[in-house]
RNA sequence: GACUCAGUAGCUCAGCUGGUAGAGCACAUCCCUUUUAAGGAUGGGGUCCUGGGUCCGAAUCCCAGCUGGGUCACCA
């Protein structure tokens, strides 16, 4: 049964689990575990003079072992934390067979396993609340080694650190992290508390399609896939925000979407090609309320998190109370270039670019030249939480005009740590004014700019129908997380980043594979891989068959796999059919 | 996409002015038997990411590739 891929330590893995069978334990049973408190309540709940807690029965993973003699003490790893445990032989062993303690847990047992312990909770003389273990049961046996962290006194050793494996292996990382798992606990009470704040105002939670035939809503590459059936291109979501405005025409009075968004860009520290975005929509209102909403959900947040409003993100400490100062574009380009822009047109733009040494391209026009500037000179001076507001027009196509300037738009995003968290407008609600924008936005992408939007038509009819005054806000979530839990990564707020896919090892593993598949057997084509052939070609050169056979048979007797070596014929035949 | 750093035992890492592959933890065997990151002794475990080159000889030097990190660009 043994493979030679295996690694020494889970050799010894898989003897233990056929030797557990053989001893008549199953290291996969079906029985419900009768769990009835967690390590944490012990930790929380018990005392030395009430002498609670002495009917525990607790499940989880096995994480270390001091085994002694007659007595050993080993650590327990539930989803709240971990509590060390005592086992003595007698008390597991209570007749003459003492084969459960000698053998089966001092032997078969291993760091990862899932065990469930029955006993009764008491203080050692080191002062540690321990469980004093009458029953054990195991209830998985695990295969692979896991990375043993140890810790004292706040100090780290041997953590697991890879980012690599940290990512493709979460699994791992949130056993042996445990700092780890609290970041996505956060991140769910950060949705949690959202979606409550949502309820109490009387919103609606919605959910709207993922795959659209037109992705709409912002501007951005999609994914494509395609529809056998109905034999058309559907295309994952970049955005649902024109989805939830068609339900405010319909009659909600506000709507509220946690949505999983795609979008086929590059990827960095802040940006996965999924991610999640929170859409809210409000019928009756305008940014001004939605810049008050936000403040206090922002605050909310953060309150709710870390019982303050204040919170460290890398060396800054921000302070999330609310209101929030709101400052207007065109302000903070005078504040940080000294240049005011109010007024100015596309040549203008383009030459304070220039002086300010910001390069520029002929695609760009007004819009994107203003939000150039910004970007470079501005974005990253708000720290503290600020609403930047008034855009110009031509980078808002789906927000309404500013009731007091026609060159600029009701729009605002709220600023922190230098970076975009949310964007929000007074909703653009008027069809003609819709259909032109638009309309612009076509001109501009056969102007060679390759973000602008795609046409919704039957946006445009809802819009026909009538949409009230409406007020609609997103957040990014994943960034939002990052801020809240001083993470500076978006792969750290997210427990399955994307990556490449792994090819396995080296050549060898996939060589392997072929080999096998051309009906080698699977542990003679791994001894090939050992052997060096790592690919079919170097596999053709051999020109002799014994030779080959020679060389397995050695490399099966060296290595002591017990393997029943192939006859000459056979191997001869395998070399045959690579012609 | 460009530049840059990294890839060595299950994990963390050393070795890198080329000369037989190392440590700690983990693992195995034995001793000890109420310990606390680590009790003691002994031992096993490696395609040094892959492929090519230089060389008598490459983990080490050179080239190409793969994967990951960082910076920038693109992108909200």
């Amino acid at each position: 049964m043994t493979s030679i891929s295996l690694s020494e330590q889970e050799v010894i893995r898989r003897n233990s689990l056929l030797r557990l069978r053989e001893l008549g334990i199953d290291p996969y049973p079906a029985a419900e575990y009768p769990v009835n408190c967690s390590v944490s309540e012990i930790h929380s709940g018990f005392s030395e003079e009430l002498k609670n807690f002495n009917e525990v029965c607790i499940a989880g993973r096995l994480m270390t072992q001091r085994i002694m003699g007659k007595a050993s003490f080993a650590e327990l790893q539930d989803s709240t934390g971990r509590i060390q445990l005592y086992i003595t032989r007698d008390e597991i062993c209570p007749g003459e067979d003492k084969t459960f303690y000698n053998e089966v847990f001092k032997k078969l047992l291993d760091i990862g396993d899932i065990i469930g312990v029955k006993g009764y909770v008491f203080i050692t003389q080191m002062g540690e609340i321990t469980v004093h273990v009458q029953e054990l049961t195991l209830l998985n046996k695990s295969l692979r080694p896991l990375p043993v962290v140890k810790e004292k006194d706040g100090m780290t050793f041997d953590a697991f650190t890879d980012v690599e494996q940290r990512y493709r292996m979460r699994y791992v990382d949130l056993i042996v992290n445990p700092q780890n798992r609290d970041v996505f606990v956060k991140r769910t009470k950060i949705i949690s508390t959202m979606r409550e704040m949502f309820n109490e105002y009387g919103f609606l939670e919605v959910e709207t399609p993922i795959l659209q035939p037109i992705p709409g809503g912002a501007a951005a590459r999609p994914f494509i896939t395609h529809h056998n059936t109905l034999d058309i291109p559907l295309y994952l979501r970049i955005a649902n925000e024109l989805y939830l405005k068609k339900l405010i025409v319909g009659g909600f009075d506000g709507v509220y979407e946690f949505a999983k968004d795609f979008r086929n860009e590059g990827m960095d520290r802040t940006h996965n090609p999924e991610f999640t975005v929170l859409e809210i929509y409000v019928a009756f209102k305008d940014y001004f309320w939605m810049m008050n909403f936000t403040e206090k959900l922002v605050e909310r947040v953060a309150l709710a998190l870390h019982g303050s409003t204040r919170v460290q993100i890398g060396e800054q400490e921000v302070d999330f109370k609310a209101p929030y100062p709101r400052v207007t574009m065109i302000e903070a380009i005078k504040t940080h270039t000294g240049y005011d822009i109010s007024g100015m047109d596309e040549n203008r733009l383009r030459e304070i670019c220039d002086r300010l040494g910001i390069e520029t391209n002929p695609g760009m026009g007004k819009g994107k030249l203003i939000d150039q500037i910004f970007g470079e000179k501005c974005e990253h001076h708000y720290i503290q939480p600020t609403f930047i507001i008034d855009y110009p027009v031509e980078m808002s196509p789906l927000t309404k005009k500013h009731r007091s300037n026609p060159e600029l738009t009701e729009r605002f995003e709220l600023m922190v740590f230098g970076k975009e968290l949310a964007n929000a407008y007074s909703e653009l609600n008027d069809p003609l004014d819709q259909r032109e924008r638009f309309e612009e936005q076509l001109r501009l992408s056969e102007k060679g700019d390759d973000e602008a939007m795609f046409i919704d038509h039957d946006f445009l009819r809802a819009l026909e129908f009538g949409m009230p005054p409406t007020s609609g806000m997103g957040i990014g979530i994943d960034r939002l997380t990052m801020f809240m839990t001083n993470q500076l990564s978006i792969q750290d707020v997210l427990f399955f980043p994307q990556m490449k896919p792994e090819t396995g090892k080296s050549g060898t593993i996939s060589a392997a594979d072929e080999f096998s598949s051309l009906g080698i057997p699977e542990q003679w084509s791994e001894v090939l891989g050992k052997l060096g052939y790592s690919s079919l070609a170097r596999l053709k050169e051999v020109d002799k068959y014994t030779r080959l056979h020679q060389e397995l048979c050695g490399y099966n007797k060296k290595n002591k796999l017990g393997l029943t070596n192939p006859s000459q014929d056979e191997v001869k035949a395998w070399l045959e059919q690579l012609d």
